[in-house]
DNA sequence: TTTGACAGTTCGTTTTTAGAACTGTAAACG
DNA sequence: CGTTTACAGTTCTAAAAACGAACTGTCAAA
């Protein structure tokens, strides 16, 4: 598998560990979810070398993670921002944050607070199950191969396919 | 911002990416949850070079997300399975497949599809808020200081902390 | 005696990344 | 006016990491 092909994998996870499975993207992403959208932003804030920055922000907007959009003319100047397709990412980014809450973190504490709107209170995210509704571990889970598999032949009845988006506690 | 003190970033998405934040990891970690316990396992299933296999599986035994095993002796063999740390891992890797299943997917569908055991249905992970039991999204949350926050002061009244682990649907 | 499985290690080449300086536009400073 | 600053990059060289292929060592099977 060369690293330049994963996107033409079939796993969604090699595919989207083309997009955002290198040194700088998370972090370039966690500053866009932390509202940075311009170039000295983002170089400030992480310390990246102005060439890595440039080619990752273009990559992400060809991927469609980002938008370049122009916020001035002459000299014209773009910033960068979140499009669906990433904003997205938003459950992977809090599946990153959690891991780290919950294993890296030293005597002084979690260094960020996440606070719910919805509830008012600080939160961890819990990932659950889309039919039941149960919080989900490895083991309780089964996988096997869909339509898109690998060279199997096409997958004339497929199994049942979940439910679409977040539509929770069906329990 | 070096590559190699991002786990002593005050941030628990660095932290984090300190250790899988790479070309391969989480590509090896895949395998782990997919069963794969032995190094030509990897190497085959990946297509990784030797040299670098061994070296992340060095670092993810360093790190505790792997455990190094003898299955017999003489010549000593040694298999890698996921330690509690590693396990939990999990849902980085649910959330990375799902954006994957959403956004990458090609005409065919997708390539795996995932039962819950529980439920016995097909499902797609959904991220929710420990606390009401809400989905997440990242406009819902408002994100502020902890107490392991960076070179603030050491924040004698830190804001309320989340209760616990996966206890969901207070709702 | 030779071959093969397994788990690496070694080494030379290629690709990426780091680090620093440079380009170009335009507003602000003095 | 001439200089400095902000911003968004681009260019260049050196250093680090990844690739690719071959090699090491132990043991079982052919």
């Amino acid at each position: 598998m060369r690293w330049d092909a994963l996107e033409e994998e079939p796993c969604s996870m090699a595919r989207t560990i083309g997009v955002i499975g290198d040194r700088w993207t998370l972090l370039i992403l966690r500053e866009c979810f932390l509202r940075t959208r311009r170039f000295e932003g983002f170089q400030s804030a992480l310390g990246i070398t102005r060439h890595l920055l440039a080619e990752r922000l273009k990559k992400l907007v060809r991927q469609g993670v980002l938008r370049r959009i122009p916020y001035q003319e002459s000299p014209k100047r773009h910033e960068y921002i979140l499009t669906q397709k990433g904003l997205d990412l938003y459950p992977i980014m809090m599946a990153i944050v959690h891991w780290g809450d919950t294993h890296m973190v030293d005597e002084r504490g979690r260094p960020l607070l996440h606070q719910h709107r919805k509830c008012g209170k600080n939160f961890d995210p819990v990932m659950v199950c889309s039919e039941c509704g149960e919080p989900l571990s490895a083991k309780e889970v089964h996988t096997h191969p869909g339509p898109g598999a690998r060279s199997t032949t096409p997958a004339t009845k497929a199994p049942e396919k979940p439910k679409a988006k977040p539509r929770r506690s069906a329990a």
